[in-house]
DNA sequence: CTTCCTGCAAATCGTTTGCATCAGT
DNA sequence: ACTGATGCAAACGATTTGCAGGAAG
């Protein structure tokens, strides 16, 4: 996975396998703290020089949030999709569902480069748990 | 317009104009550069809290861009709409359609509390422009 | 053994806060 | 005059950089 021109450190293979775990955004800050429990003197600026390495590779997304902060995500595989994100834990579930694909009525010759959908909320588990 | 409790001050009075004067999403170093050009010693940190109270006042809508930075833009009236965003020149077109209008097939009981839709390119004034 | 990677410290950027002074009412 | 707003400087958090020592190939 990584071996595509690059060394594979104990610090690599161990960002890899916190988001081979989880289906949640991560920030800087999640990673590094996962990362000190089991490594405790890695220092922020690896973690910070992985992430953005791993994501020009294209084995993460990167994406800022609503608040602005800094995230990221594994991006195994992957078609065009969008993203449904729980605010509570921050987990993502992906939908096919595309706006683009439909035909809108948008103000003449503009030219569309990309776009961004997200839907936000609540998951189903963090529902539960706070029910209680 | 910032009748409501809150005192008028030179500073505030020009906030306001430069944003009645544009259509564009503007950062908090675009404004401040817009108004030393009139007004030199205005400080960076009266833009910030001017920024902040008049968003909180719901006059201005405030956001982050893909690239994470914060912007501000003039929320003059406004039902529901979504933006066409230039890259260029980060002026903004709104249009009508919503995707959340729209019957999504989304996963199992996720309790949406917000959304956002942003369509991003280059505005016809600004391909014009290149285009020389 | 060479090159790249790491950890540390310091630099930087955007934003916020505390405080004495100044301006709006 | 009173109170809230301003400007300054310093604090702050997140991210980046320079550099010397350490590990992967």
């Amino acid at each position: 996975m990584t071996a595509s021109g690059w060394r594979i450190t104990e610090q690599r293979r161990m960002l890899a396998e916190i988001f081979a775990k989880t289906d949640a955004y991560l920030s800087p800050k999640d990673v590094y703290d996962q990362m000190t429990v089991s490594y405790p003197s890695v220092s922020f600026d690896t973690v910070y020089r992985n992430l953005r390495l791993l994501s020009e590779m294209g084995a993460l997304e990167q994406f800022y949030f609503m608040d602005g902060g800094l995230k990221f995500k594994c991006s195994c595989l992957e078609h065009h999709h969008h993203h449904l994100i729980c605010m509570n834990c921050e987990k993502t579930l992906t939908f096919d569902y595309c706006p683009m694909d439909h035909s809108l009525e948008l103000p003449g010759s503009f030219k569309i480069t990309s776009h961004r959908f997200e839907i936000y909320g609540v998951c189903e588990q963090c529902q539960q748990e706070s029910a209680t």
